[in-house]
DNA sequence: CTTATTCCCTGATTGC
DNA sequence: TGCAATCAGGGAATAA
């Protein structure tokens, strides 16, 4: 599933090779009416025809190809989405659902399997996010806004760590990496963690986004980049789709349970479950 | 405001 | 071996 680091590498690349491009064209395929939310292709083409990409954006896992000051197009991924840069000549792409015509002749390709990905085009990329919590590789992201975003919350922190106003760009991998790494339940209530706790989460969630974008990403089945490579990180997952596996520090299985409808992968012994009070 | 659940969609995997 | 049921999880919508 694109996560922060796949949609930042998607965005690297696209930021380095599509400004100053205009838009000359844009196709949807009929099967897939659910893309574009907010107009007809018809009106889509008339607004971004002409157009000039200025820069390529990211804000938590949504990919923002800017189009001037006063409009953007609002893109998200979901769990199978790719987008590929391409040549017209290019052999084709399975699932292809949309296209944009560039003015140097290249094209955007957006495929999708399962169609749950989404494009807006609006004023202020605001009105399609919402409000999102910050950036996990930006200034504002600390421990202490782990201890802000957490107190008085009974929700377990594996929810908390996917919910994009208190952190934007993690999902259920990168989630589960960082709690194995900073060695937290993924069943403790978010308000129990502690202030070393906060600090270990912190360093963790850095680290493992770090290294992951280092490596391109995790490619599991659908993730690639613009030219169609996979990422490296999934040789590196400590607990994701690994369970029954020998944990890497302690050699306990690692195990899998469902915590409010995703999975969830952690080690038992290296952390430990939410303390239990004694009856009565 | 909070938290939990269901839904969308389709290929891959699992179970019998 | 086949075929149906289940799984995967992004966010939106809904419920409580």
């Amino acid at each position: 599933m694109p996560e922060l680091p796949e949609v930042e590498t998607l965005r690297r690349q696209l930021d380095d090779a599509l400004p100053g491009l205009l838009v000359t064209d844009a196709w949807f395929s009929p099967d897939t009416p659910q893309l574009l939310r907010r107009q007809t292709a018809a009106e889509f083409l008339d607004l971004v025809r002409g157009r000039t990409i200025t820069r390529v954006r990211r804000s938590a896992k949504w990919l923002i190809f800017c189009l001037g000051d006063d409009l953007a197009l609002v893109t998200h991924l979901r769990m199978t989405g790719r987008v590929f840069l391409r040549r017209p000549t290019d052999p084709a792409d399975l699932y292809l659902r949309a296209k944009l015509g560039l003015s140097n002749g290249s094209e955007v390709r957006w495929c999708d399997v399962r169609k749950f990905g989404t494009w807006d085009l609006v004023a202020d990329p605001r009105e399609v996010t919402g409000p999102v919590g910050p950036e996990p590789l930006g200034t504002d992201f600390s421990a202490d806004h782990i201890m802000a975003a957490t107190r008085g919350r009974r929700t377990p922190i594996k929810s908390l760590l996917l919910d994009q106003r208190r952190i934007a760009g993690l999902g259920n991998i990168y989630a589960d990496e960082a709690l194995w790494d900073a060695r937290i339940h993924p069943l403790r209530p978010a308000g129990s963690i502690t202030r070393p706790e906060a600090r270990r989460l912190h360093a963790a969630i850095v680290s493992v986004l770090v290294d992951s974008l280092d490596s391109g990403g995790s490619s599991m089945r659908d993730y690639l980049d613009t030219n169609g490579r996979a990422g490296r990180f999934q040789e590196r997952w400590s607990v994701y789709k690994r369970e029954g596996l020998p944990c890497s520090r302690c050699a306990a299985p690692i195990v899998k349970t469902i915590i409010a409808g995703r999975g969830a992968r952690y080690c038992p012994r290296c952390q430990r479950k939410p303390h239990k009070p004694p009856n009565a």
